[in-house]
DNA sequence: CACGGATCCTGATGGC
DNA sequence: TGCCATCAGGATCCGT
């Protein structure tokens, strides 16, 4: 369900609402990604100061530590007082004096880890090789050019990887690949400057409208507010194999790449 | 180092 | 209460 528009969406939703509440008790269901790292009782007692995103990541700024929500593939938050009682997938409750966070994650490839702070070990192994940010600053098409020149792998694994831009996970790949007019099993290193440009422009363009539209998902993705988000009707590409592309109707092909689908269009996208 | 693949887990779906 | 194979939004780890 999470890419980065996903993740900020959710966010958006709740950062306000928790900041500055007591934590005041840990509730944790079966094991998820990785392990806590620190007993539920540090937590108890501190204060949730704000919450920040980095890449795909939720980042809990307490008093005295960060906490670090993933979700996977799967995972949702939630946040509210009071919630129901935790169901099977519900596997960490943050219960605080403002309400509860809540972790929903049927498959568990999510994580919460704590670390004593952004320099700590636990968080460099997490955070520590990201790429830049797609909605930055720091995301200039001069670096990202410089980026692509170094890979011989194709365009949409570079995407992937996380390493040239952060944020960008397969729905949204396919997306700005055929925003940018790209195949994408073209090797990065054979994209001119000029479509990199292209490309530049189109993650920037299509991960800012899928935030303020409130976040993609063809399934189940709601923020934890429970609203739903719209981006899924307006796919060019992803999960439309057969179906006539928006553009020139030729049907969308699909295949796989390292295990995952891909979607284009082959007269729009130019290898 | 760069790259490709296996891997974690549960649920939905479709073919037979 | 049918069974089995395939696929699903991520990304780390390991072998080459």
């Amino acid at each position: 369900m999470p890419e980065l528009p996903e993740v900020e969406v959710t966010r958006l939703s709740f950062a306000q609402r928790i900041a500055g509440a007591r934590i005041d008790g840990v509730r944790m269901g079966k094991p998820l990604r990785w392990p806590l790292g620190c007993e539920p009782e540090q937590l108890v007692g501190q204060r949730v100061l704000a919450v920040r995103r980095r890449g795909k990541y939720l980042l809990l700024d307490l008093s005295e530590g960060l906490l670090m929500l993933h979700l996977g593939m799967s995972g949702s938050v939630s946040f509210g007082s009071p919630l129901a009682e935790p169901g099977k997938h519900d596997h960490f409750d943050l219960v605080t004096s403002l309400g509860t966070l809540r972790l929903h994650d049927p498959r568990r490839f999510g994580a919460v880890v704590f670390a004593s702070d952004e320099a700590d070990a636990a968080a460099q192994k997490l955070l520590g090789r990201l790429g830049v940010e797609p909605l930055g600053d720091a995301f200039d098409v001069a670096t990202f050019q410089q980026a692509l020149k170094s890979r011989n792998m194709a365009i949409k694994q570079v995407l992937l990887g996380g390493q040239a831009v952060v944020g960008v996970g397969n729905i949204y790949a396919s997306e700005v690949l055929f925003l940018a007019g790209i195949r994408p099993t073209t090797k990065a290193l054979r994209i001119s400057k000029a479509r990199a440009a292209l490309l530049h422009g189109a993650i920037r363009q299509v991960l800012a409208q899928a935030v303020a539209k409130g976040g993609s998902t063809l399934r189940d993705f709601s923020n934890a507010q429970g609203e739903a988000g719209h981006f899924q009707l307006e796919a060019m590409v992803y999960d439309r194999a057969g179906l006539p592309c928006r553009v020139c109707a030729a049907p969308i092909k699909s295949m796989r790449q390292g295990q995952r689908s891909t979607f284009y269009c082959a007269t729009c996208q130019k290898p």
